[in-house]
Parts: structure tokens; C-alpha cells; sequence
DNA sequence: ACCGCAGACTAATACGTTTTAGTTCTCAAG
DNA sequence: CTTGAGAACTAAAACGTATTAGTCTGCGGT
């Protein structure tokens, strides 16, 4: 009973560029390691590189016996398909593309995108596939990107963020056939699978309540008016105007606690005061609590202050930030999920509708005048 | 003078595969697309294949004229190498890799994470060069994936994360032949290119400036022992015990908001109370500045709070925390930078330290007993 | 007038897989 | 005994580019 019993008869002049053999099936470390080929693989296992490669894809026409011989072959030497030459047949990547189009230093600001990412991240891992991201300077720049992506044949799909009204982008991509999913559209028909959320009703429902609590004039720190979700909100306050009777006025950011800081200054130096803020992001809200403390402006006695989106920065201050909260990862997981659809199947375009958020009563809301 | 002065004659015959070419140098929108090759190119510029190829990779071997003819028809017919052909001739993926072992939720918790991450991005964008994420359950999978990744020849560089004592991975990606540099090294030599901080100097910043208000019992609550950079911490904490003459309790956690409140819960039961916690992350000190805040302890009268790290987090809430402030986008571009070299060179290990932190003095912090 | 040489360019091969079109071989049915 | 079908497996042809080893031209030097 030789040792070997695997392995099938050597052929010393078989592989004509074969380094030394002389130890075959030991991966010893401190030689030059010469990257290992299917042929390789098939040698060991006593096949040819065909039986290689459809033990590999899960494909039918080798018994089990033998399949199950060159994978654990190929698992003991740590072998795997090359991607280059895999991806060359017209085989996935398994990439997913995520390009950003705001100054890099945002994205480490916004936990939403973190989250968002995180999510995506997620859910998209577990099929092995791993998201590349880039960062641009513009809208201009994204366009470009895709362009030389899709002609690279980078990716197997893409996920938008931040649609805008009149978005070229959806166009663009369904033009180029590159999968993808928009986040943030607006519920009418695309190009492009999306996934949206009811800004529209959730407003309503932040408006409602402070209405409720008997607020009449009401600050809103908007954010960038271009976005499709800012626009649906601000509809949902021209609504408010007349149903609920608020008088409501909107002064747009663009989304950094900077803009958010100096937009509750000038809201709060407004005279009459408005006896609440509405904030369309985390990050503003945190940023304007801060300036009405500063201010000596008490939060929530002389004015409440409600955030559009939840996270560890509206829950840790004090007090704590009543804001509409919905769970930003899941939303990644969902987009995530709905891409994979998409890149499998190729079906028609569809709006996906996320959960609508809820809000969360917090300390910094109360009815006005204590 | 014919219309297709560039356009040699055509041979109907001569691409075997090629489909119907009735309209030729119009990108037609409609049909079907049909993936441009290099060899169409080089029909169109009236040149071989390879001359495409020299024009592409900037080799010598062609006159500027051909060159700058060929990158012309390319670019009016946004044609690009094949990334996977390309990179199975042994070039470059253009791909750096990160594998984040965490639970996913907490990147979008972390600042640090995503400041690092933009500044890593950004800088290698610049280079042409896209980052590959993948967050993991735990080291064991992390280490998994190097060899995934290694085996399919997915990536052309690694950033390692949270290093730790002992950490294998290091020497395994060393192994692997990988370039690779790690974040939060020591300094000592490793069998990688490291970037690494100097927290002993930064820690002893904050304990003499402690001292100097006159405080002695000193809280803190520190991050996962088993990292190389908590090590440092509290090595520095051990030698001021003696050279300041100070009383300091660590409490260990895993960098959550929830153990950083459970954390202050507990020393600020503790009797005698401390009269500073010093946190080892920015999530924690806001957590522990909400949790002071609940328990009516005053900040900074009854006690001073500082972080080791600066965000966000810390400069918004009232009092706004000191804290140890560092550029973490731009030790995201120096690790980057680090590993572009790494990854052209193949430079021997070194260690690179980035700027100490400098601590920021806010409102937090105060000589204990007013 | 010839040689040699550099520059511009091309044909052919290599990269490491996947896939297609076979080739055996076995077994059951006629 | 012959035939046909199907399973197991293989040889060879892609995939689209980069590179190597040429080929061809024109030109300066002797």
C-alpha cells in the first residue's frame, strides 16, 4: 500500500514549465511560491482540467466520487479559480460598484451612509460579493466612472444614491445594461428598479404631531432641494400649510452640520420665534441643539427640535432628539437584496417601497409656551 | 476622397463572430451592443491589435501620431481594456482589499472607521485604484477571506485594521506574498509595512493634563485590551500611576456605546467616585456624557470627562468633551500613500508613525471640586 | 554601394480558465 | 448480438488582452 494513493502515476516531462517537484502536495514555504493552476489541480486529482472546472461550478457531468476528490484537493493546496480567467469567460465579478458623488470627508459625518453601507455590505457578502467603492468629486465625475466601468466590465451592478429630480444617471445606467437599483426614488415609474421611502408621509406625520402639541410656526432645516426625498418633503409641508394651518418656513442646506448650525441661528434670531425646528438629518439637528444651547435657548421650553433620521448622534445629547427612526441598515440590506434580484433575474423595472419611519418622542419636543 | 479616410478596406470575412457591421463607427442605441474589442480599435485606427495595446499602456514602440489616432477612436467609442484580460496578463487588479472583522452595524457607529476609510478612499482614487470592503463575523473569516483573495488573485494591496498583540495576521499576509500595511502597529518591526500613532505620548498628554488640574482618581474606560493600540494606553497609564502619582481604575470594553454607558454606570457608583474618566473612543465619552447627565452628576463639576478621539460626537454635545484630536482622513491618505508604495516597491517592512494627537481643551473637563 | 541599426509596426503566442464538441464505456432494450 | 442512450470524462477551442519575437522601412556611416 504506497502512500500516494491518490495521486496517479507521475510524469516527470509532463508540465513543461512544472518548477521543482520534488516534493509534490507539501506546500513548503521559503520556495518561490509559482502560483497554482487548474492544470495543476487536475493533476493531483488524476482529471483533466475540464473535471476541474466543473467540480468548481457546481455543473453536472462528473460523479460525485470525483468531484468530491478535486475539491479537496484544491482545498488542500488553497487553490481556487483565478478571477481574471474566470471573469474573462463572461463569468460575475462579483462586484458590486458604489460610487459617491460629495466631498470624501462627508462620508465619515453621515451616519447614514454608513449605515446604508454597512447594510449593503451585509447582505451582499453573504453571496461572496464584495462592494467597491469610490468617492468623486461631482456629479460629472460619477457619470464618468460608470462610463469607464462599464466599459471596463468592472461590475455586475451598482447602487445609486441621492436620485435627483431630472436624474440623468438611472437613463444612463439602464442604457449601458449595467444592473442597478436607485436609493431614494420617488416611487414613479424609472428606468431603474428603486427603492423608496414615504417622505411624503412621514413629514405628515412629524407635522401632525408638533401641530398636535400646538405649535403654529415651525422652522424646517432642509436639506439639498435638488434630492427627489427633500422635494417630497417639502411638498408635504406646502400640504401642511393649508390642512393643518401651520406656517412653516424651510431654509435649505446642504445636509453638513455647518449649514445646519447656521440655519437654526437664523431661525432662532427670527423674530417672532417659531416655536420649532425640524431638522432633515441627524447630523443638523445634533448641530442645532448645540447652537440653541448655546444661545441660552431652552430646548424643548422655549423650543422643540425633531429630526428627520435616528442615530447614536440624536440619541446621546441632552436632551434627547425626538426623531423619525427607521432602520437605516435594514434599508441597506433591502436595496442590497433587491440588486441581487435585479442581477439575477433582469426584470422590469419596480419601485420597492421601505418602511415609512416612525417617530420616536424624545425630550426635546413639548408643547410650546412650557 | 471617400468619407472613410481612417477606415481601411473592409473585409466582410476577416472577424468570423462579428455581427452585423452595416453601420459601422455609430454607437447605435437599440441593437445589440455587442462588446467592443481591441481589435475593432485597431480596424478603425487602421492598426494591429498590439499597436492598441502600446497606445493603451503608454510603452514605447509607436509614433505619437498612431498613438494619439488610436486614443482618439477609443474614446470616441468609449472603449477600455478588458479589466479581466488585462489582469490576467499580470497587471495590476487596481483593487485594494479591506476586511473589517466586526459586527457590521458598529462601522456606522464608529467615526474613526469612516474617517479612515474616506481618507483611504480619496487618496486612492486618485491613483485610479477602488477599495474592496468586506466586513466579517471574526478573525477567523478574516483570515479566510486573505487566503480567498490571495488564491483568486482578487486584490493588489491590503490595509489591516485593529492590530493586535500577537496578531498572526501580519506574518500570514507577509506569507502570502501580499502587499499589505497595518493600522496601529507599535512601531516595533513587524513583517509589515505599519502606520502607527504614538498613544503612549498621547496618553500620558492627557493624564498630565489631569494631573495638572490637581485631579488624582482618574476613571478609565478603555477599548479591547487585546489591541496593540489599548496595550500602549495602558502601559501609559501603568507608568503615570507612579511618575504622577495617579489612581487609575481601566474598565475594559469592546468600543460600544452600550459597555462605554454600562462603563461610567459603574464607576460613577463606585465610592470614593473618581473625579475624571478618561474614554477610549469618542462613541463612549458621548455615551458616558449622557449617562453622567442622567445620573445628575455634573460635567465637568462633579466630574471631567475626556476622549481619546475626536469627532462629531465630542464637539456637539453640551459641554462640548476635550479631547485628543487627530487628522483621521489624513491618516487615512498617509496609510494609503504607505501602501501605494508598498504595493510598487515592495519596499522592506518599516514603520511609519503618523502624528501624535494633540488634545483640544473643551468644556468637559475642570479642576475637580470646582 | 553596402552594412547595420533604430524606429514603427505586426503576427503569433501566452495568460488560466470555461465551454463545446466530442470520445469512451456501460447498460438496457430490441 | 446489435443498437441506442446516457453518464463520465476529455481534447480543443474560445475569452480579450499583453508581450515577445520578429518584419519592414528608411537612413547615416564607411
Amino acid at each position: 500500500m504506497p502512500p500516494n494513493d491518490q495521486v496517479p502515476p507521475q510524469d516527470p516531462a509532463a508540465s513543461p514549465g512544472s518548477p521543482e517537484c520534488s516534493e509534490p502536495s507539501e506546500p513548503s514555504a521559503g520556495a518561490a511560491p509559482a502560483r497554482l493552476r487548474s492544470t495543476d489541480i487536475a493533476r493531483l486529482a488524476g482529471v483533466s482540467v475540464s473535471a476541474v472546472s466543473l467540480a468548481f461550478n457546481a455543473r453536472p457531468g462528473i460523479s460525485d466520487a470525483t468531484r468530491k476528490r478535486i475539491l479537496q484537493v484544491a482545498e488542500e493546496l488553497n487553490w481556487r479559480p483565478h478571477r481574471a480567467a474566470s471573469a474573462l469567460k463572461g463569468a460575475n465579478n462579483d462586484v458590486v460598484g458604489i460610487v459617491i458623488a460629495r466631498p470624501a470627508r462627508t462620508l465619515g459625518v453621515e451616519p447614514f451612509f454608513a449605515h446604508v453601507l454597512s447594510g449593503l455590505q451585509s447582505r451582499l457578502s453573504n453571496e461572496g460579493i464584495a462592494t467597491q467603492l469610490l468617492i468623486v468629486e461631482d456629479a460629472q465625475a460619477e457619470v464618468a466612472v460608470y462610463r469607464r466601468w462599464a466599459a471596463e466590465n468592472r461590475v455586475d451592478g451598482l447602487v445609486l444614491f441621492d436620485l435627483a429630480v431630472d436624474d440623468a444617471r438611472p437613463q444612463l445606467l439602464a442604457d449601458l445594461r449595467i444592473p442597478a437599483v436607485a436609493l431614494g426614488g420617488h416611487g414613479a415609474p424609472l428606468p431603474l428598479t428603486s427603492v423608496w421611502v414615504d417622505d411624503h408621509a412621514a413629514m405628515t406625520r412629524i407635522l401632525e404631531y408638533l401641530a398636535g402639541l400646538g405649535h403654529r410656526s415651525i422652522g424646517h432645516v432642509s436639506g439639498v432641494p435638488a434630492y427627489q426625498h427633500t422635494r417630497r418633503r417639502l411638498q408635504a409641508i406646502a400640504g401642511a400649510h393649508d390642512t393643518l394651518d401651520l406656517d412653516i418656513v424651510s431654509v435649505a442646506t446642504d445636509y453638513s452640520d455647518i449649514q445646519g448650525a447656521s440655519a437654526t441661528r437664523q431661525l432662532l434670531e427670527t423674530s417672532p420665534r417659531c416655536t420649532a425646528i425640524i431638522y432633515d438629518s441627524d447630523v443638523m439637528a445634533a448641530a442645532g441643539l448645540g447652537v440653541a444651547t448655546e444661545m441660552a435657548v431652552r430646548v424643548p421650553g422655549d423650543v422643540s427640535i425633531v429630526s428627520f433620521d435616528d442615530s447614536i448622534l440624536t440619541q446621546l445629547p441632552h436632551p434627547p432628539i425626538t426623531a423619525l427612526t427607521r432602520d437605516t441598515y435594514a434599508l441597506g440590506t433591502l436595496t442590497a437584496t433587491e440588486l441581487l434580484h435585479v442581477m439575477a433575474e433582469r426584470p422590469e423595472p419596480r419601485a420597492v417601497q421601505a418602511p415609512t419611519p416612525e417617530l420616536v418622542l424624545r425630550g426635546s419636543t413639548a408643547s410650546p409656551g412650557r
